[in-house]
DNA sequence: AGCTATTTGTTCGTATGTATA
DNA sequence: TTATACATACGAACAAATAGC
């Protein structure tokens, strides 16, 4: 018969604390016990009460706070990225207003440090494609790519998302040269990429993607998240050339616990109220 | 002025091994020096640098193996789940084969521990909606529904995915009595739930949304997750009738560095290769 | 404003257990 | 079997953030 191998105290005590907080034993925002309380009350040690704690916590179900406490996360209702919409727009247009859909522009805290760079929000910058990047383009690494980016922030309840975009360069301007003796030569403004790229291989086709991963370095800061126990959502839009040459892509990175991507198939119907979504 | 004040040793740490991961120092499935040669390397103890370990594997970029050593996680290509087909075809359909997107049923570790349970894969059960399945079907908690559920192995990389589907019991049984009294008397086979759904309601119409969290529990396990540092991608479709009201919704549940859901504006062209992607 | 009590954060040393090669 | 690697656990001390007076 197989030897009952006990789980480790830390992970008892991770379920028993998981049971309680799921079964609504402590109420969302509750403080929990002092980890102190918490050490005698299970008769161990501080350092295994809060190895228990910081799994729930990277579950999502715990915040802790420095000099506060430990509470019960608070589940906010996710807002909607609604995908799929007929019409496409140039969420980096300079000329684009977020405010018709119920958000800001803002600052983030990484932006302020190095506010001496020359990349600065919705302006363009010409820049090599690499990593996934260069793949979603299906250019190799080393092709010129236009980059914009942007933060929004959304009016109501200050979460913010990330937006960027990257166009093929030669789609707007003109190259001459290889590596550093590069120039290059813009034709086309910023205003007038989607116009110019729709002219040039319209009708264009588009695809959304839509998938997550665990944030890391600026990523909590900039986008105010949760340090742990957060993912990030990233909803990716392509611009297609009828041949399906891609000549776009906007991306978005939002936190995970205040976002999620929705599409409906008849968009005729039942718009979700006002400007409570996100189109894109 | 400012005073800088000095960040946690092991946040410095966590720093420079993700410097070393992201810069490709260390390569994919690489092992990073042990933790004893870490501490002396950065002159500190063991505890610090398993903490810093700790935080990159919670970020998605390390994976920790008992007795073996430390690893740059291989960040494996994501396969499609495909939203927004025109049609939708019931997978929790006792009939439903999934072998021909390329998939087949598996039992999961969960399973196999409540083996006596009453509930069994691809069976239906009446129950009561309660939390997020009573909002999504915009019901009273209490009301009863059918639940049907399946995990899928997809046949060749073997990423397992959880499928569940709720339908409004009322809409395919006679309901007599209030409470443990309820009598239940179902008058559609699960066989035939969608094409009576439709027959009821039709045209129907339909949402699909996405988002993500983390997994706890037995998640790991039964999805083959890495047990940190992933998170969870959810994919919900709905079906509503053609006044809104929700009858049934399919949800996946599937880890989040093997899946990302994605969607095409145009069905008829260029579909992604084959049986790569599961269609739903 | 300052002081104090409370709470979590950081770091170390140390010992022992368990999985893997 | 042995060596190496990570896992668990305890105790202790001090630092830093917060809240209340």
């Amino acid at each position: 018969m197989a030897e009952e191998k006990e789980a480790a105290r830390w992970r008892i005590i991770a379920d028993l604390l998981r049971n309680d907080v799921l079964e609504d034993h402590y109420q969302p925002g509750q403080a929990l016990p002092g980890e102190a309380f918490l050490a005698s009350e299970y008769a161990t040690s501080r350092p295994t009460i809060r190895k228990a704690i910081a799994q729930l916590a990277g579950e999502g179900l715990l915040t802790v706070a420095h000099g506060r406490g430990t509470f019960v996360r608070p589940t906010p209702d996710r807002r909607l990225i609604l995908t799929g919409w007929p019409d496409h727009e140039d969420l980096l247009n300079p000329a684009y207003d977020p405010a018709k859909q119920g958000w800001e522009h803002v600052t983030v805290p990484s932006e302020a440090e190095r506010a001496q760079s020359k990349v600065t929000p919705n302006s363009a910058l010409f820049m090599t494609a690499e990593g996934s990047r260069a793949d979603i383009l299906a250019v190799r690494r080393g092709t010129m790519v236009v980059y914009r980016y942007a933060y929004w922030q959304h009016t109501k309840t200050r979460a913010r998302i990330h937006l960027s975009s990257y166009v093929l360069a030669d789609q707007v301007a003109t190259i001459r040269g290889e590596g550093s003796g590069r120039e290059i030569e813009s034709h086309v403004e910023p205003e007038d990429y989607y116009a110019h790229l729709e002219r040039q291989h319209g009708p264009l086709r588009w695809t959304t993607s839509v998938h997550a991963r665990m944030p890391y370095g600026e990523t909590y800061e900039d986008l105010g998240m949760e340090p742990i126990g957060t993912p990030l959502l990233v909803v990716r839009r392509v611009m297609l050339s009828q041949h399906g040459r891609p000549l776009e892509f906007t991306e978005i990175e939002a936190p995970g616990d205040r976002f999620e991507a929705a599409s409906v198939s008849d968009h005729h119907t039942a718009e979700p109220g006002g400007l409570a979504a996100l189109r894109v």
